[in-house]
RNA sequence: GCCCAAGUGGCGGAAUGGUAGACGCAGGGGAUUCAAAAUCCCCCGCCUUCACGGGCGUGUGGGUUCGAGUCCCACCUUGGGCACCA
């Protein structure tokens, strides 16, 4: 009886929660709904340890809850398509398909020993067509709703591949396959309305109470909206047909230290002077030539071209500005175009020291005066003063009150209005690529663009295709292509593009709750189990997954697929840290990176030898190929060590370097458990003294345990449940008391350890199953201690200690802690200067 | 570059503004054993001291406070995100 085989263990008692269905969720009005969530994974093919700490934190919270009287709802499904099975599909032959759906085998075939709670009868992959068809639908609902329109954007164009690359696949602005220069194409895709919803999912940002404050920080920084001002700059002389640019500026206040006014390359008016100037062609080609990605924008280096236009300054008609185009001005925010400020932007200052444009000094107070130490200051136009005060007469110190102030001088005096904009952009949807949910609407001849009849849906995608040359296969295949307009009958063209993947994973959390339906949602059930009570993923979803859900909740509530209650569907949020690795690297033939997997790498070399680049630390990624596979652990020492030890090192919230060191600790300990259990069964002796201490201790963990898993506090509530274990092993407690101690120690585990906590349950005799039994409570009068050790400070520092009652009359403790031996040393006969007292806390001597 | 975090012993980490280092790992010593494994017990921040004790100590530099890992300011380093990786 005292040997335990993990293995066969922990199959028996999946065997008998199957058996049970203790997991299957079902609408019980009886009870109070627990929906809990972990992100669900990409089918890669191999779980890693990130996923077994993420499956495993929403298990014991899935769990704790159902020993709480919860019915509780915990699904798992698949976010199913994606660039890697295309890339799969390309480098290795076979079919996107088929990689997916083997992978989805695979993965879930390593998962289920980990004896997860989840209802498997709800699971579904995103690239299922009963899923993507009622995707489809939402889609055309939403064009309905006018949620979704069509428009020109950038994307990153190989023109040796001739295809569209995503900004991953763009390295150093070549493309990753052909190693060509990447260029900026234009073309007309799909977007959702996001923008419109701007302000009310930044104001819902505040309800959002159990949601971490830096993430609704970091989605309100990305929303982005300013009070601003918005003004021409008159040009000195027409050119290309433009009079007059329009800027945006939300710095108002500094216009008098205008030095120029810049604008995009993608400005209509850089535009038109590519026709008239092959400079500036060559100049915007230029700019071009880099991917479309914000951040390699920002980094790269700053490049202006002296249009040799010029503009009047709106408050001093004598006062010319020239005009330049700049590569790092946005044309997707504001109006696309500028003026600058050197002596109160950073960027403004690089470029004009650059270029030799003038720095004017402008307020007495330099925002930065270290950074400009070295300019030559060109003397201002007005009183040094800010432009306002002088123009308006006004005594304002303050920034937000001078921008302010200057908007409504603009406004007042006919030049300018105030402007609230949103750096967030629309959504662009479109994907020129195969394995991702079809766009249903077709393009005719002469009804122009058509959407597909619901009665057809789902409109799969084709599984005849070959990924032999580049580009989207849908787009050159034979049939699928070619339909009769759902409208006139008349031949026509699908749509070709797929949609973001995205769109796939802002709603799965909403079909869930019905996931065989034959629409989106049902009522019945969306109202029953909305929203997730409780929603765990990493924090990289921070911004784009969890505001795009947060959209498409509201869009599905105008539609008619969810209810109110669920516009915003994550009632609480816990974003758990990432499980990190090194990158090891080596050089290939082309002068790329190669990556190779931690397995194959010994002491900083290959196998063959070759050294290996190690690169610090980074989110596991199977492109980086720095993913480390749990499996070898599970094989070896059962779910429940691999649980036990994920949970028990880190702070969830925190990233993880992973270790293999420390899973054997696990182990070792559970089979102390497992061993102490045993001797309970048998022992024997004990005193009424040595029961109480061992109950208190118990009723303590008790409490800490369960303050821990509801708070998240996992590895907290593990190192008390190994104290508590500590206490149990050295008690010389009776049988009962130290039966009862053994069970409820297994039951606090039951959550992290289910199987190991099932097995000593039945074997100390517990009713029924210890994963439904009833969550134990601590008794508070096991709680109180009647004496309180206080510590002594002297100055701040410990010097001593004293242990009283813990009601103790403060004029008593003083009198106490006057008397304690190093505080008479330190005085020395002298009267302290200040004596604090917090009671039940600490004593502070000053002296 | 911009936005958001994190930084504590050899390691993972604990700590409502109140005894820094709980708990675990690694390490050292001991018990048990013919021996080993397993198990059990003890020690374990750094410097100094035979010892008692003393000094230093939570990325760096300042500040607030009787008291700062915790609050404020500046900086450094690392990580996440930057709209077509998922």
């Amino acid at each position: 009886m005292t040997d335990y085989q993990a293995g066969e263990i922990e199959a028996k008692w999946q065997a008998a929660w199957h058996v049970a269905e203790l997991f299957k969720a079902e609408r019980d009005t009886a009870r109070p709904k627990y929906y809990v969530l972990e992100m669900f994974p990409y089918p890669s093919g191999r779980i890693h340890i990130g996923h077994v700490r993420n499956y495993t934190m929403g298990d014991v919270i899935a769990r704790f809850k159902l020993a709480t009287g919860h019915s509780v709802l915990h699904p798992m499904g698949w976010d199913a398509f994606g660039m890697p099975a295309e890339n799969a599909a390309i480098e290795r032959g076979g079919h996107p398909k088929d990689w997916t759906y083997g992978n989805i085998a695979d993965m879930r075939g390593q998962m289920k020993p980990l004896g997860l709670s989840i209802d498997w009868s709800r699971e579904f992959a995103t690239c299922d067509p009963e899923y993507y068809g009622q995707q489809q639908a939402l889609f055309l609902d939403f064009l309905e709703k006018e949620l979704v329109y069509r428009k020109n954007a950038v994307v990153n164009w190989d023109p040796v591949d001739m295809t569209v690359l995503a900004n991953e696949q763009v390295i150093d602005g070549k493309g990753w396959r052909s190693g060509a220069d990447v260029e900026r194409r234009e073309l007309t895709q799909w977007f959702f309305k996001i923008s419109d919803f701007s302000e009310e999912l930044l104001d819902a940002l505040d309800g959002l109470d159990n949601w971490p404050e830096k993430v609704r920080t970091m989605q309100a920084n990305w929303i982005g909206k300013s009070r601003g001002l918005q003004f021409g700059f008159e040009m000195t002389a027409p050119a290309a047909g433009f009079d007059r640019i329009e800027v945006y500026t939300t710095r108002p206040d500094t216009l008098m230290g205008a030095s120029f006014v810049g604008i995009s390359p993608d400005h209509p008016l850089a535009k038109a002077l590519e026709t008239e100037n092959a400079d500036i062609a060559a100049f915007n080609s230029e700019c071009r030539k880099m991917g479309t990605s914000e951040a390699d924008m920002e980094r790269a280096e700053k490049k202006g071209f002296d249009t040799g236009l010029s503009v009047k300054h709106p408050l001093d008609p004598s006062w010319d500005l020239p005009v330049w185009i700049a590569n790092f001005i946005l044309m997707d925010y504001g109006t696309g175009a500028i003026f600058a400020c050197p002596a109160h932007d950073q960027r403004d200052l690089d470029f004009c020291r650059k270029y030799d444009l003038p720095v004017i000094d402008t307020f007495e107070a330099l925002e930065n005066p270290a950074a400009v130490a070295d300019v030559a200051f060109v003397p201002p136009k007005t009183e040094k003063v800010r432009w306002i005060n002088h123009f308006a007469d006004l005594d304002i110190a303050t920034g937000q009150e001078a921008i302010d102030a200057t908007i409504t001088f603009a406004e007042q005096a006919g030049w300018g209005k105030g402007v609230t904009n949103y750096r967030l952009r629309d959504w662009g949807l479109s994907r020129q690529r195969y394995w991702g949910c079809p766009i249903p609407v077709v393009h005719c001849p002469s009804c122009g663009l058509v959407p597909e009849r619901k009665e057809n849906l789902p409109i799969r995608l084709p599984d005849d295709v070959t990924f032999d040359q580049p580009g989207n296969p849908l787009d050159r295949h034979p049939t699928w292509r070619d339909v009769p307009c759902p409208k006139c009958g008349q031949p026509a063209k699908r749509e070709t593009d797929t949609m973001d993947t995205f769109v796939d994973s802002s709603w799965y959390f909403a079909r869930f709750t019905a996931p065989r339906a034959e629409t989106p949602t049902v009522p019945e059930d969306a109202a029953y189990w909305m929203n997730v009570d409780q929603y765990i993923g990493g924090i990289e979803h921070a911004i784009l997954h969890l505001l795009y859900s947060r959209f498409f909740a509201r869009a599905m509530h105008i539609c008619g697929d969810l209810p109110e209650k669920a516009i915003e569907p994550f009632d609480a949020l816990f974003t758990q840290g990432m499980v990190t690795h090194e990158i090891y690297q080596t050089l290939g033939a082309n002068g790329r990176p190669v990556y190779h997997l931690p397995e194959e790498v010994t002491d900083g070399k290959l196998a063959d030898g070759t050294p290996v680049e190690i690169i610090p630390s980074a989110k596991m990624s199977k492109s980086k190929k720095n993913v480390v596979d749990p499996i070898n652990i599970i094989d070896r020492y059962g779910a429940d060590t691999v649980r036990w030890f994920i949970l028990s090192d880190s702070p969830p919230e925190r990233d993880v370097e992973w270790t293999a060191a420390g899973a054997e600790a696990a182990h070792k300990h559970l089979m102390r458990v497992w061993r102490m259990a045993v001797e309970a069964a048998n022992a024997e002796g004990g005193s009424a003294e040595e029961d109480t201490a061992l109950l208190r201790a118990m009723h303590k963990t008790i409490h800490d345990v369960t303050v821990g898993i509801e708070s998240f506090g996992f590895n907290a509530a593990i190192a008390r449940l190994y104290a508590f274990a500590g206490v149990l092993q050295k008690s010389q407690a009776g049988a009962e008391a130290r039966q009862l101690a053994a069970r409820t120690l297994a039951q606090l585990m039951s959550p992290m350890t289910p199987h190991l906590s099932e097995e000593i349950w039945q074997m100390l005799g517990g009713a029924g199953l210890v994963t439904i039994a009833p969550w134990p409570k601590a008794d508070p009068a096991f709680l109180v201690e009647d004496t309180v050790t206080l510590p002594i400070q002297i100055n701040g520092k410990r010097r001593s200690e004293m242990t009283v009652a813990k009601d103790l009359a403060r004029e008593a403790i003083e009198e106490l802690a006057l008397a304690d031996e190093a505080v008479q040393r330190a005085l020395a006969g002298a009267a302290p200067k200040k004596l604090i007292v917090v009671p039940g806390r600490i004593v502070n001597v000053v002296v």
